[in-house]
DNA sequence: TCTTGACCTTCCAGTAGCTGGAAGAACTAT
DNA sequence: ATAGTTCTTCCAGCTACTGGAAGGTCAAGA
């Protein structure tokens, strides 16, 4: 398929996807008009790069957690265990996004916010984090 | 407090502390020596901002949560308004991450990535996400 | 067949969000 | 007083895109 179908698939913008290429995070075959041609693995490699990306991973990262898609490189247990460092990172990120959001509903419906000193719940929430 | 403190308590660079003082995001007061002085509050400012910045949020967006801590905007409907959409957002960044989590795992025990076509789990796996 | 429009290509420049380093002033400890 | 750390500003460089120009390709309709 045409960099077109695959943007949609992806949810990546074409420019971008070029980017990665570019960069070598992800080469595609080309058709004989010299157009970039994508098979469906190409499209889920994309759709892992932009869940990636969008989630705060940077692009070295990906480029990591990218190689557990290929074959050879997976049986490493360098790669694994990549992977399960990432697997502890996602954790935590999900348990800092759980703080964001009860720190916006806090903020939105009970309290004054931290000019005021009667609020000592936003100490917890503004302040809890994985900076000590 | 200096902002070789505030940077520790908040995990930000100090770099990084100028930067968003710089482009808008937080002002702090002036010791008489010119050394920025910052208050318990910035530095709850500050914590709000990493964590929402590593998270994937984008510095404007981070602007629009931050006036929740404003007392007056907090008023106004149209920030509470973001606020639930930015709430929405994060469940969907949750959920975005317990996938991506759920596709590593997959990766790393059970099978033998896309390459190979007997892995169908894969499709659900890479292929689930918010576009389409 | 020609043409129009959508899509593709490369290349180059610009933007967002930092990040490093230099040069110098100020505070801290001995 | 001196040394070492921390602060200041300024400017340059980096990452990760993003926009635009100039031109080639393709599918559909007159």
């Amino acid at each position: 398929m045409n960099i077109g179908t695959a943007s949609e698939k992806s949810g990546l913008p074409p420019k971008t996807i070029r980017y990665y290429e570019e960069i070598g995070l992800l080469k595609a075959d080309r058709a004989e008009n010299g157009y970039r041609d994508y098979s469906m693995s190409d499209v889920h490699r994309l759709r892992f790069l932009q869940r990636s990306r969008s989630l705060g991973f940077s692009v070295e990262e990906c480029r990591q957690l990218l190689s557990l898609y290929g074959d050879k490189e997976r049986e490493s247990a360098d790669v694994k265990a990549i992977a399960e460092v990432k697997i502890a990172e996602i954790d935590r990120k999900i348990a800092e996004l759980a703080s964001l959001r009860d720190t916006l509903r806090h903020l939105v419906h009970n309290c004054h916010g931290d000019e005021r000193p009667d609020c000592p719940i936003i100490d917890g929430l503004a302040g809890s984090g994985t900076v000590q």
